[in-house]
DNA sequence: CGACTCTTTGAATTTTGTCAAACTGAGTGG
DNA sequence: CCACTCAGTTTGACAAAATTCAAAGAGTCG
């Protein structure tokens, strides 16, 4: 995994773990103008109807996008971590047609639209990248619709689950198949649309089939291949790049796994 | 609505009905090669785990983009009309995570990836645009994922079917509230995530309650404000232009509305 | 007229949702 | 340090939604 530096622009490292910049295209990703800003848990950051000038970086902490259905009833679409650009979309769309929240307290950089579209205007790879990340976005949006319209709730789990950990494996936030899940049962249940009863029986079945242990917000993994067998978990869709994926063994592998470094 | 000459190129189109383009801009889309291909129903146009050097926009018919899990169960994720870029996304992501197929009989513009990226690079307001598109698509997912997850197989059947039905007024092809259904009973239920045998009794509910008349592959909205709000559909995720919403009036009212010109 | 795909129907079963209540654990203030 | 609160989790019983299986009907095309 390429080092990047703690002193890097948020998004020069995000960028540079999808593509390689150039200096010359750091450089200018660097002049962006960030403005940091903390939030508390459960708050909005925008939501359906806005119309936002800005767009923002998740630095610390998780975000979910949702949308409210007319009868009140929420779908949770999309779990963020650091590194990622939750409402990027919102660049080239007017109207925000879903919401974005904290899960968890989050720092967050906010770039204004202005300075991300004159940045792409000159940085024709940089944009590549950028509309890249989007791409990938719509990519889990239809591994999330399949799952959501082909498996039933307990495969539904497993495989939020096995992309959950596989994305901050990625990030190297997963260690001895330990990570943190951000979320109560309720989002749980929002996000593989259910009920939270349903999602509570469902987690019971997955520690009573010895696949996973869940502590509070503590989630450990404690057989890989058959919660990804379960699930039918391929994570072609996510986009990895190859020394991101690290192709994933057997938990009781995971002594020799190349981890990343802790942080 | 503009109008667009059938001399234009068939991008030419499409982009000017999301955004105006300069003649300059307008001149280079035109002289992207463009190799116009005829398909069968039924046919796969690009599959999961494929490395595309092109993209392909729909002139003539419909496609679907679907999925197929481990197991051999099929989701459908978006349906596709003339003037859609339905496989744009692999312009920047190497490998095919679904796959794309046509519907009906189909006439297709292939362009290589190599000729829009450079186009791209050279235009960005064209990449812009472009972007954009993709970015609807993923509107799109949101939108059904949130049926999936959040709506009863009646409600999401009216969901399915207030989409498509102002998705073709957009573009002229409905005609009295009456257009064109493609797709059979199974491709419905992939679509909405349920059984066949479910969709066709949803079908039946709908035309008993008088919503709509389906006939063959002959779709008519008898009652367009009942389906919407039994579907709590709103049009906002389309991302539509003022010019392409004709704000959707009750459908005694169809008389009076300011429909496009047949083509 | 077949051969075919697509639609329709009925009955039994499974999955999941709903409702209501109890339990747990982490703060909080007296 | 002990009630007390509060959000989150767990449980049971019942109801609703949707699936499955199997078979029959309808429409279309050569």
């Amino acid at each position: 995994m390429s080092a990047h530096p703690s002193t890097a622009h948020p998004l020069v490292r995000k960028l540079s773990s999808i593509f390689d910049l150039t200096e010359d295209e750091k450089a200018a990703v660097m002049r962006l103008p960030l403005q940091i800003v903390h939030l508390e848990a459960d708050q909005d950051i925008v939501r359906e109807g806005d119309h936002p000038s800005r767009s923002c970086a998740v630095l610390e902490g998780f975000t979910h996008t949702y949308k409210t259905t007319a009868e009140g009833k929420r779908q949770i679409l999309a779990f963020h971590l650091a590194g990622d650009t939750p409402d990027l979309q919102s660049i080239h769309l007017a109207v925000m047609d879903c919401s974005l929240g904290t899960l968890t307290r989050c720092k967050l950089g906010y770039i204004q639209h202005d300075a991300l579209r004159d940045l792409c205007a000159r940085h024709w790879r940089i944009a590549s990248v950028l509309w890249r990340t989007t791409l990938i976005d719509a990519a889990k949006f239809r591994e999330w619709l399949t799952n959501m319209g082909r498996r039933d709730a307990y495969s539904r789990m497993t495989h939020l689950l096995c992309e959950w950990v596989v994305r901050l494996r990625a990030v190297g936030l997963v260690e001895d198949w330990t990570c943190e899940l951000p979320m109560t049962q309720v989002e749980l249940a929002d996000a593989i649309g259910t009920s939270t009863v349903h999602v509570n029986r469902v987690l019971q079945e997955l520690r009573a089939a010895k696949l996973i242990s869940l502590k509070g917000q503590t989630l450990t993994v404690l057989n890989w291949e058959r919660l990804r067998d379960v699930s039918g978990f391929d994570p072609t869709y996510l986009h990895l790049r190859p020394d991101q994926r690290g192709d994933l063994p057997h938990a009781a592998h995971s002594a020799s796994m190349p981890d990343s470094a802790p942080r």
